[in-house]
RNA sequence: GGCGCGUUCGUCUAGCGGUUAGGACACCGCCCUCUCAAGGCGGAGAUCACGGGUUCGAAUCCCGUACGCGCUACCA
């Protein structure tokens, strides 16, 4: 049977970092293997689900090139994807299990239970639940239940159930004592099914065969494992991931920066990068590639290469590589791409682009390999799109601040505004031809131009800008910068 | 408190009984160069958390300790 596998995120927020890692090994997996990748939303959390999370993260998904087999919008055999939808199946479970005596009913009050709780805590010994209704005649019972008397639906852990033993595929063998685990509540009073009831429904309506999550949740999942087995069904596979921290070694949060998939996109970072840089957070290819492209994590992905330790995000790394995805696109690639961040600048509009692609595509070679970010392109483009040009009163210091560097420009714009034809080549030996001619150094000359064009000491290639730029416009900087 | 998990350069990791402990980011130096980048070359950086074992030999196997984290809810 091929594997199958599911992502199944709470909408109570957006897709942050860890669970994105979370989807991606999941999908890549599934991938891997010829298996079937399942997106199911665990929303039973009513109080702080919402549509907008879920459809953020069906967004988040799909922009990082995640597909998912089976779930929301796509339907499948198992219908319906969400968990609020499928109460009747949890009804029937339950069904099941007290037709064979494995759940019954608690009467226990929250008050009452929080103070045995307390009590437990004191002392030493384990927590959990006193099974004290556990022994109510199940005749006696149904009269309460049928009274009205508010009660929840527990599981009972077999009193022969020897410990628990959990083969994890990261962490390896990991034995739980059955004297720990506790009579957990399945329904709520409600008659709403908890997490760990529900998901065990579904994982095996689903018939999932891997689950691959959080390792938060290996405590779960001996009593997940308790749960299979009073469905009578066979307990899949377990691989838990570790967490991924903040630099200070704490739960990744907004102090840290961007945490969510959207964040990042909005920051400037490519879905390539982050898929590649996320898998590689608790996963190896062979120790050595660090640049993943996505079919290679969905040919070669494989959970035996998956480390126990967590991970610290780095968010300089993850810049680096947002650099390598930059710079390995297309002329015509990052053209697309950065149109919107000129828009949102107020640098220009896309009609404009489509008007004339091409020019767009020729500032590319200007930022490609100068921009780590989506958000770093706009600011070094400007000076292209404005008027004139600010010049920044550190830069014009430094280049402009001497006699002979204003001397050289005033000639090095004369110079210019006589050229019959401007492109790179001519501009480049005419400024280098007036160096020799003016004895000064080409840098002290190039600087000079490039503060009065641009604005800054730094900028794109010179003899490219003002090439892109054209001939007036840049004579015409060359001349306001003098009398600045 | 109980139960579970984790611990290799600053960071991500390779390693699965015998290696000069390898790679990547960051850092430093040199080269290239019209600035900034990018790129090339080189460097520094890890007593493999600590303490005991097992073994001819341990980062690798076992036990303990410390520290960190998770679960211990009618959250997921």
């Amino acid at each position: 049977m091929s594997p199958r596998v599911r992502f199944a995120p709470s909408p109570t927020g957006a897709l942050h970092i860890g669970g994105a890692r979370t989807a991606i090994y999941n999908w890549a997996f599934a991938r891997a293997t010829e298996g079937t990748f399942v997106l199911r939303i665990d929303d039973t959390d009513a109080e702080r689900s919402t549509p907008e999370n879920t459809a953020q993260i069906l967004r988040s998904m799909r922009w990082l090139g995640i597909d998912w087999d089976e779930g929301p919008e796509v339907g499948g055999p198992h219908e319906p994807y969400f968990q609020t939808q499928r109460a009747g199946r949890y009804a029937a479970a339950l069904e099941r299990m007290k037709a064979s005596g494995t759940a019954y009913p608690c009467f226990c009050s929250a008050a009452e239970l929080e103070a045995k709780r307390e009590i437990a805590r004191a002392g030493e010994g384990p927590t959990g639940y006193d099974r004290t209704c556990r022994g109510i005649d199940p005749s006696v019972a149904a009269a309460r239940i049928a009274a009205g008397e508010p009660h929840v639906w527990r599981l009972a852990v077999p009193e022969d159930r020897g410990d628990i033993v959990v083969d994890d595929i990261v962490r390896g063998e990991t034995v739980f004592p059955a004297s720990a685990m506790d009579d957990f509540v399945l329904v709520r009073s409600d008659g709403t099914p908890t997490y760990n009831f529900a998901t065990v429904v579904d994982d095996a309506d689903m018939e999932i065969t891997h689950v691959i999550r959080g390792d938060d949740h290996l405590s779960n999942t001996p009593r997940q494992i308790l749960v299979f087995e009073a469905l009578g069904h066979a307990v899949p596979r377990f691989a838990h991931l570790s967490m991924i921290w903040g630099a200070d070694g704490k739960k990744l949060s907004k102090r840290h920066g961007a945490t969510s998939v959207e964040a990042f996109r909005e920051e400037g970072y490519l879905p390539e990068a982050i898929l590649n840089y996320v898998a590689l957070l608790g996963w190896s290819l062979d120790g050595e590639t660090t640049i993943i492209s996505r079919e290679t994590l969905a040919r070669e992905f494989s959970l035996d290469r998956i480390s126990k330790n967590p991970a610290i995000f780095d968010f300089e790394k993850l810049e680096w590589m947002n650099g390598v995805y930059i710079r390995d696109l297309s002329p015509a690639g990052l053209a697309e791409k950065m149109i919107p961040w000129l828009v949102e600048a107020g640098l220009t509009t896309t009609a404009d682009y489509e008007a004339r692609p091409a020019w767009y595509e020729s500032l590319v070679p200007l930022i490609a390999e100068r921009a780590k970010r989506l958000t770093d392109i706009a600011p070094a483009l400007a000076f292209l799109f404005t008027d004139g040009v600010t010049l920044d009163p550190a830069s014009a210091d430094k280049a402009l601040g001497s006699d002979a560097a204003r001397d050289s420009l005033a000639a090095a714009a004369d110079a210019l505004a006589g050229l019959g034809s401007w492109d790179h080549d001519t501009i480049e030996s005419t400024l280098r031809e007036l160096a020799v001619t003016l004895g000064v150094k080409p840098k002290v000359l190039f600087q000079a131009v490039r503060v009065a064009v641009t604005g800054s000491v730094v900028s794109p290639p010179l003899f490219e800008s003002l090439a892109l730029l054209g001939k007036e416009a840049s004579v015409a900087r060359m001349r306001a910068a003098l009398h600045a």
